[in-house]
DNA sequence: CTCTGGTGAGACACTATTGTCTCAGATTGG
DNA sequence: CCAATCTGAGACAATAGTGTCTCACCAGAG
């Protein structure tokens, strides 16, 4: 018997390496047959919103971890040190998200649900509060809006995404990497 | 009488916000009855090969700009002024490139059509051995693979449009915004 | 005016996908 | 063994998109 949660892995497994997979092609990835699929999910939306869900969920517990309250209170006393291991704990957890539900990032069917994209709406807000305060801390540089930062750390894992798909990074090698590049730039110095 | 170059500029700026767009779709975008459209290109395939080597084209005669020779010569001659003037010029047109043919960043139509995605793989080449340039002039850092410099800015480009998009950085903005972002990244310094 | 070329509308066949339904077979627990 | 349950296979209708074709129509050239 294939349970829920083993077909849910199966299908972000498989829209991860296609993100446009019907239904059957996500039955048979499941090794189920497509009626036992409907069976479990009523319609295609259905599975998209559950693996939308999750990914916020897996968002929001990064964030969660990232505990933007030590940020605010750090902000205050300075504690630049502790903010910037905040800021590379969260990015290795994103990273790690992104290992499951790198599919999520470029395309668009959380753009079709409302709720999904209000809470990802809600989500960006809590994100940019934190580099906000990262900035009024002095560990993140404030010439540019705080949004502009999230726009980059996205764009970051995209990018991390893509190179170790490519085989140009190292997984192993890819936390260090992209916190680097975001904290200190491509740039020599 | 509608031209293909009009009917070819309106996809564009239509696909540009709904990648999806039906061929009906299109046609109507462009003022033009779907069997007309057909006239000017017999299959949806026919038409993004186009958009396609168009949106390749751009990106080859923006590495051609960024002059490479120049770079390789300024590479012995330890000329990082300039350099660093010809990645922000490249950088710039890689953002207007992406002003036009922002939905080739993240639809996969690309890799679809063997021969673009063969020449896509070449232009990348070129590019990062431009990447490997800089860094042997010490402009940027070589602690890093430069096909990960590739795809940093990759990532930064697919940041700056949806920032743009999102209303979070004015487009006047943007270039130095990203250049700097790049460079220096976003720690403060 | 008339002819010609291109055009839009629409019909048509074809394909892919979705969601529903039925049914025969397998599995499991009693 | 038997019954209840779940399953896969497949049929089915509905929908959406593609590509082809016909046809009436219109404007512009001669």
């Amino acid at each position: 018997m294939v349970t829920t949660e083993e077909i849910l892995a199966a299908a972000q497994r498989h829209l991860n390496v296609d993100p446009r997979a019907s239904m059957a092609v996500l039955a048979s990835a499941a090794g189920v047959g497509r009626a036992t699929l409907h069976r479990h999910f009523a319609s295609r939306d259905d599975l998209l919103h559950e693996l939308g869900t999750r990914s916020l969920d897996r968002w929001e517990a990064s964030l969660d971890a990232a505990d933007p309250e030590s940020i605010e209170g750090a902000a205050d006393s300075g504690d630049a040190a502790r903010i910037t291991a905040c800021l590379q704990d969260m990015l290795a957890r994103f990273l790690a998200d992104s290992d499951d539900f790198g599919f999520a990032l470029t395309d668009s069917y959380l753009t079709s649900a409302d709720d999904l994209l209000a809470r990802s709406d809600a989500l960006v807000d809590r994100e940019t509060h934190l580099y906000a305060a990262a900035q009024r801390a002095g560990v993140l540089r404030d010439d540019v809006p705080p949004r502009w930062l999230g726009h980059a750390v996205y764009g970051l894992l995209v990018a991390a995404r893509e190179a170790v798909r490519d085989g140009d990074v190292a997984r192993r090698d890819l936390d260090a990497m992209v916190m680097s590049t975001f904290l200190d730039g491509a740039g020599s110095r």
